[in-house]
RNA sequence: UGGGGUGUCGCCAAGUGGUAAGGCACAAGGUUUUGAUCCUUGCAUUCGUUGGUUCGAAUCCAGCCACCCCAGCCA
C-alpha cells in the first residue's frame, strides 16, 4: 500500500515547519520527539502522534526521539516501556539514537531547579495538598500567595537539598516556581515543579525521593535534546506559557551547556510547542484509565484484546501497520476536535488487505453437499490463484471431491427476491470449480435440512456454462480435506457512539454483548494451515482473517477476523 | 460571571479577499468465477449566527450563539 509520503496532505503543522525551515528558524533543523508516559499501552490515538512526529521528521531530513516521560514512578512500569517500544517498531518507525528517558535528566533537572531558587524564581512551600488547593483560587478568583513565598534563597536552597536528601515525608514540602498567583491562567499560579515521593523508579531505582513534575521536566527535556518542534495535544495549550516561562527563566547558557549539540555549528534554539487535536474514534474508548480498568477487571482479554483500540490489540486482530499509518494520514491534523468515523479506519484496512491478503476458502456454518456425478474417492487437485488480480502471489492446490461443505446461508428453500446463491433446482458456481445444480434436499427427523444432493456440470471448469448465465458464486471446502478451525468474529466493543460522553455515568453498561462471537467447527481448506504462519488471509466472501497470536503452538487453529468484506447485499 | 481554544456536506478535512479541493459514508450505473475489488456518475448557490467593510468575504471587522480544555503534589 502506498504511504502518502511526500504527497501527504498539507496541514497547519506541516506548513509551519516549512516556514520555519525557509526562515532558518532552527538553522533549518527539524527534531521532533514522541514522549509517552509508560503508564499504559499505546492506542490508535497515540498512533496519530507517533505518525505525525516521525513522518514530519523524516519528510524534512530530521529525526524523531523516543523519550519516555517518566516523572511519576507510582504509575509507571518497565512492562509499559517495553510494550511501547515494541509498538513503535511495529508501526514502522525508527527513533533517533537510543531510547531516552526524562529520568536521564534528573540530575540536570535538579541543578536547574537549584538555579531557579538561586535566582529567586522558585521557593520551597510547606502548604499541604489541601491548603495549596485553597490558596490556588478558582477559575474566577485569583489565588493567594503562599506564606512561604518570601522565604530566603538560602533557606530555600537548604530545604530543597533536604528534600532531596530524604529528610521529609511525602507531601511535607514542594518546590514551586514563583510566577503569579493572580494569573488568569491557573497553570501560572506558582506551579509545583518538584514533589517528594518515597517510591522507587523503574529506571533510577531508589536514587531519588523527589520527582520533577511534567511542566518542569518536559520543556527542559526538549531543550536538552535540542528538539525544535514539540508537538502535543490541545489540552496542553494552557501549559505553553509555563513551558516558555521555565525555559526563559533559566540561564540560557546553562541549558546550552547540557544540551545535546552533536554538531558544533548548530545554534542552540529553544524548542517550540505546538498543539493539535487528538484523535477520537467512535464506538470505542481511548481513555488510558478506562482501558486499564477493562483489562484489569477482565472485561477484555488483556491489553492486546483484538476488540481494543490498542496497537497491541489491533495487531493481534490483523490490522496492518501500513493501514494504521494511512488512516492517521487521511484523518488529518487540525485544531478542531472531532470524532473520526470507524468506517474510515475500516476502509483503510480493507484497502491494504485487499492488496496483500491471500485468498482462501473457509466455510463458517458447514452444510454437506454430495455431488452425485463425481466418483467416490476421486480427488481433483485444482490450482487456484492466491489473488485474483496479482499473479505474482502465486497459486495453491485446492482439492475437490464428491462431498464438500458449503455455508448454510448459501442455500435457501424460500429465497428472497434477488437471492443469487443456491436454490432447489437452481445452479451456482463453486468458486474455482464447477457449476452445480441442486437436485434434492435431505432432511433429518425434525425436517431440518442436513444435506444437499447436487450434480456438477463438468463442462464448466474454467469455462462459462453454455446457453445460460449463472450469477451466484459460493465458496466451499472438500469434506475429506477440510480442516476444523475456530473463528473469532469481532464487532464494535460498545453499542453507543461515544461511550466516554459526559452523560454516561458508567461506560461499562454500554459494552456490546456481541462484540465477540466464537464460531467453532468451521471448515477451512488445508492450504491455509500450512506452516501455521501469522499471515493475512481473505476468506473469500467472508472477510479478512489472521491466525491468532499463538500461531503454530495452538492445538487447533484459531483465526481472528480483522474485518468483514464490504457487503452491499447484507447477509 | 476568569483564561485558553474550536465552529466549512452525515464524519474527517483543504481553503488565509476573487466567487466552496479531497477522503470516508451514502446513492445510481458498468465490469466481475468473491453480492469483494475495480470503473463511472451524483452528493454544500454555501462555510455556527447576525450585522458591517468591500466591486467582490468561508476568508477582514463587531456582536451574539454552541461546544471543548484548565482549579492533580497526573501527564
Amino acid at each position: 500500500m502506498k504511504d502518502h509520503g511526500l504527497n501527504a496532505p498539507s496541514n497547519f503543522i506541516r506548513s509551519m515547519i516549512s516556514k520555519d525551515i525557509s526562515s532558518g528558524k532552527h538553522s533549518g533543523r527539524v527534531l521532533t520527539r514522541f514522549p509517552p508516559e509508560p503508564n499504559g499501552y499505546l492506542h490508535i490515538g497515540h498512533a496519530k502522534s507517533v505518525c505525525l512526529n516521525f513522518s514530519l521528521a523524516s519528510e524534512n531530513n530530521g529525526a524523531c526521539n523516543l523519550r519516555f516521560d517518566d516523572t511519576n514512578p507510582e504509575k509507571e512500569s518497565q512492562e509499559y516501556v517495553d510494550a511501547i517500544k515494541e509498538n513503535i517498531k511495529w508501526l514502522g518507525f525508527k527513533w533517533n539514537g537510543d531510547v531516552r528517558y526524562s529520568s536521564n535528566y534528573f540530575d540536570h533537572l535538579y541543578n536547574l531547579a537549584m538555579q531557579l531558587i538561586q535566582n529567586g524564581k522558585a521557593f520551597v512551600c510547606s502548604l499541604s495538598a489541601e491548603q495549596s488547593r485553597e490558596f490556588r483560587g478558582t477559575l474566577t478568583e485569583p489565588g493567594k500567595n503562599s506564606p512561604d513565598r518570601n522565604r530566603s534563597i538560602r533557606e530555600n536552597l537548604n530545604l530543597f537539598k533536604q528534600m532531596k536528601g530524604g529528610e521529609f515525608s511525602d507531601g511535607a514540602y514542594t518546590l514551586r516556581a514563583k510566577i503569579d498567583m493572580e494569573s488568569p491562567n491557573i497553570n501560572m499560579r506558582d506551579p509545583i515543579i518538584y514533589r517528594i515521593r518515597h517510591v522507587s523508579h523503574h529506571q533510577t531505582g531508589d536514587k531519588w525521593c523527589i520527582y520533577p513534575t511534567y511542566d518542569f521536566t518536559h520543556c527542559i527535556s526538549d531543550a536538552i535534546e535540542n528538539v525544535t518542534h514539540s508537538l502535543c495535544t490541545l489540552e496542553f495549550e494552557d501549559h505553553r506559557p509555563l513551558y516558555d516561562w521555565i525555559l526563559n527563566n533559566l540561564e540560557l547558557d546553562s541549558l546550552r551547556v547540557i544540551c545535546d549539540l552533536s554538531d558544533s555549528d548548530m545554534t542552540f534554539v529553544l524548542p517550540q510547542q505546538t498543539e493539535f487535536a487528538k484523535l477520537k474514534l467512535n464506538y470505542t474508548i481511548m481513555g488510558k484509565r478506562k482501558l486499564k480498568e477493562m483489562v484489569e477487571a477482565g472485561l477484555v482479554d488483556g491489553w492486546d484484546d483484538p476488540r481494543l483500540p490498542t496497537l497491541a490489540g489491533m495487531r493481534r486482530r490483523g490490522f496492518t501497520a501500513a493501514s494504521i499509518r494511512n488512516f492517521c494520514e487521511i484523518a488529518g491534523v487540525s485544531r478542531s476536535e472531532g470524532t473520526v468515523d470507524l468506517s474510515m479506519l475500516e476502509h483503510c484496512v480493507r484497502e491494504d488487505l485487499d492488496q496483500c491478503a491471500s485468498r482462501v476458502m473457509c466455510v463458517l456454518n458447514p452444510m454437506k453437499v454430495t455431488i452425485r456425478n463425481i466418483k467416490k474417492g476421486e480427488v481433483e487437485n485444482l490450482s487456484l490463484q492466491n489473488h485474483p488480480k496479482n499473479e505474482s502471489m502465486g497459486t495453491r492446490i485446492v482439492p475437490f471431491t464428491r462431498e464438500i461443505y458449503i455455508d448454510k446461508s448459501d442455500f435457501e428453500e424460500n429465497p428472497a427476491p434477488g437471492f443469487k446463491r443456491l436454490v432447489l433446482g437452481g445452479e451456482v458456481r463453486l468458486r474455482g470449480s464447477y457449476v452445480i445444480k441442486c437436485e434434492e434436499i435431505l432432511r433429518n427427523g425434525e425436517g431440518e435440512i442436513i444435506e444437499l444432493i447436487c450434480s456438477a456440470d463438468r463442462e464448466t471448469l474454467g469455462r462459462r456454462p453454455e446457453g445460460r448465465k449463472v450469477k451466484g458464486v459460493i465458496h466451499w471446502v472438500s469434506a475429506v480435506h477440510g480442516q476444523e478451525a475456530t473463528l473469532m468474529l469481532y464487532d464494535r466493543l460498545f453499542m453507543v457512539e461515544n461511550p466516554e460522553a459526559k452523560e454516561i455515568a458508567d461506560y461499562k453498561e454500554f459494552l456490546n454483548p456481541e462484540s465477540l462471537s466464537v464460531i467453532k467447527n468451521c471448515m477451512i481448506e488445508p492450504s491455509a494451515l500450512e506452516g501455521r504462519e501469522r499471515k493475512h488471509y481473505q476468506f473469500e466472501r467472508e472477510g479478512y482473517f489472521i491466525l491468532d497470536i499463538e500461531g503454530e503452538n495452538m492445538e487447533y487453529p484459531v483465526f481472528n477476523r480483522t474485518i468483514t468484506l464490504r457487503d452491499s447485499w447484507g447477509k
